[in-house]
DNA sequence: GTGAAAGCGCTAACAT
DNA sequence: ATGTTAGCGCTTTCAC
């Protein structure tokens, strides 16, 4: 077709050398001007723009990578860009990053160790200036295979003194607990996912803590604990719900729990919140839009990302101080599925915390 | 913390050259194995794999591609990954590339002709070995910066002979607004985003199809458009919604329309169906949690990322055949928002194509 | 099968 | 301010 036209000739690039004859100076003058760095007058700055505009100059990254040692480029591993909380995340890091030059490197640890090291081996590999990761475990220490910049997100590896960014998992699922009671309910039961993650286990603390301050006792049977995904979630949800002693209200530790319950829930033709309140961690789109809404602790899912990024970028900039835990605030966001609040839906904030912890 | 102990030093990489020596061969040699090229008996593989193991040896990608001119990594230009749509046809496509041995590098145009422009520059210069791209709009030619292989995913740019993977937009949409008017329901509406972007183009053809195949005629007070968030779908459903002659059905041409649509519908205190029915597009899980269950046009996401990658893939491999347009299927997932099906969701599904033009 | 040597395109150190 | 030059670590001829 015509179109053939249009496409360029897949032509031999075009190198600083060649700007730098045709623009009349020193390969290292145009260099420097392509690659905005050192000093050039006025003058020559234009020449070697315009002889780099008529070739069509692209700069070589990979020469650039290796001759300068940076590739100006930061990896992130999570365990899966289709979890909607690793693609807002990615989004705000992303975008953080930019602004300071950087791109980002995308790798999927699809939740397994054995992917996770293997996603860190593909990083190591590529001269990356910086890395960020979603441990797939608390006690996996993959992580520590890398040796430059490394901040953590959403979890944390044990006993591990670097960055991190994460939300106070803890005092959110108490407050989605306090609510369930203060609601009437009982006995509350918790569905989450195995504890094998940080954030999940500080969720399950939340809820211990809250019943026992509740002067409750904890009841085994109604901590279920299901893989990470809706299916999963849903069957252990009807089990939970099905057997004797159910409880009448269920917070959900994780957007995939709360799904999954909601389901089983409905199925079962039960009620919300009538036969059994329902509270959620994380405020995805969809908890609005079914009935009733859903009660939910909130997370700043994007300042995840973009605290991450300035960490990084801080480090990048040659910061080498103690490491810092950022830990951000949730948001506790009452609709109607425990049966509390009216129409408009209040939300009670969690305080901010930034820690600040010896190296 | 004792920690400090753990992290490795940042010790000066290994080079090749260093193996070379302590296996005792050539550097050719050590390089041969190392980098899986070229013979090497099965003596010197094993001195060098353990000198490499010793050393603690990790390839430099950028000393590679800058010798090989390849860099082992596909760019993947998307409107924004948050959108469960790219997200999951991002993942199909780096599971795919994966298998090649390809790394995927992401970039957001935020559905911004001047960031896609920006994108493709940025991608320009990594010697990337191909590049998979969703056009903002089927004008905007930056695409066709790119020399190397390419393929459009979603959308395509009018009159560009290149790779394309797209689902069938227009019988999609035929068939959910037919569905709608086999429900009994008229006059039936259709909110959807600009038509700047091919595949939505497609699904007003199909809704204009539909309609004038159903010997009614296309009121254009029922065509709505809004921009592509659920807050401006949501603007425009309720203003469409309160209007007089309101429609009896409303086709929601994306997954933001139908749930700004939806939420809507409920604001305005309308019931679905019997006061307005409701189909979309694209199957998003959130729609069958909500109540009625909504009746979608599925698309095949992941196959789409997927099929990208394989033909990206094929490329790459050297093939220089005619550009493939594959036209996946799309399928009608009918639940219970237009009045018709029982509990039992029923699928009907329409064919697939692949069609080969001419380069 | 293996080694020697020439770049790949750029940055950075050193002169000027 | 600008030119010269030496690598960065690897792939890739080309001999042996």
């Amino acid at each position: 077709m015509s179109e053939r036209r249009d496409r360029p000739r897949p032509a031999k690039p075009v190198t600083i050398k060649q700007v730098a004859e045709r623009a009349g100076v020193g390969q290292a003058t145009a260099a420097r001007v392509l690659g905005e760095y050192g000093h050039a007058s006025e003058a020559t700055r234009e020449r070697v723009a315009a002889a780099a505009q008529e070739l069509g100059y692209v700069a070589n990254h990979a020469a650039r990578t290796l001759a300068s040692g940076s590739s100006r480029t930061v990896g992130l591993v999570v365990g899966d860009v289709e979890n909607p909380f690793f693609a807002t995340a990615a989004r705000g890091l992303a975008d953080t990053l930019e602004q300071g030059g950087y791109t980002l490197l995308l790798a999927n640890s699809d939740e397994d160790v054995g992917r996770e090291e293997q996603a860190m081996r593909a990083f190591a590999t590529r001269q990356l200036d910086g890395i960020v990761i979603s441990p797939v475990t608390h006690t996996n220490r993959a992580p520590l295979s890398w040796a430059g910049p490394l901040v953590q997100i959403d979890r944390v590896v044990d006993d591990l003194s670097v960055d991190s960014v994460v939300v106070d998992n803890r005092a959110g699922a108490e407050a989605a607990v306090r609510h369930l009671a203060a609601c009437g309910h009982r006995p509350i039961g918790i569905l989450s996912e195995p504890a094998e993650i940080s954030s999940t286990a500080e969720r399950l603390e939340g809820y211990r803590a809250a019943i026992a301050g509740l002067g409750m006792a904890v009841d085994d049977r109604l901590v279920a604990v299901a893989s990470p995904t809706q299916d999963s979630a849903y069957r252990v949800a009807r089990e939970m719900l099905a057997g004797p002693g159910r409880p009448r209200a269920i917070f959900t530790a994780s957007n995939f729990m709360t799904a999954g319950a909601f389901h089983a829930i409905r199925d079962l033709g039960l009620r919300v919140p009538d036969d059994v309140a329902l509270a959620g961690f994380d405020d995805l789109d969809w908890t609005t839009l079914v009935d009733p809404p859903i009660t939910v602790v909130a997370q700043p899912v994007i300042e995840v990302g973009r605290r991450a990024g300035e960490l990084l970028l801080d480090r990048l900039r040659g910061d080498d101080g103690p490491p810092r835990q950022v830990v951000l605030p949730t948001e506790l966001v009452v609709r109607s599925s425990c049966g509390a609040g009216g129409a408009q839906p209040s939300r009670r904030r969690s305080t901010v915390k930034v820690k600040t912890s010896p190296r």
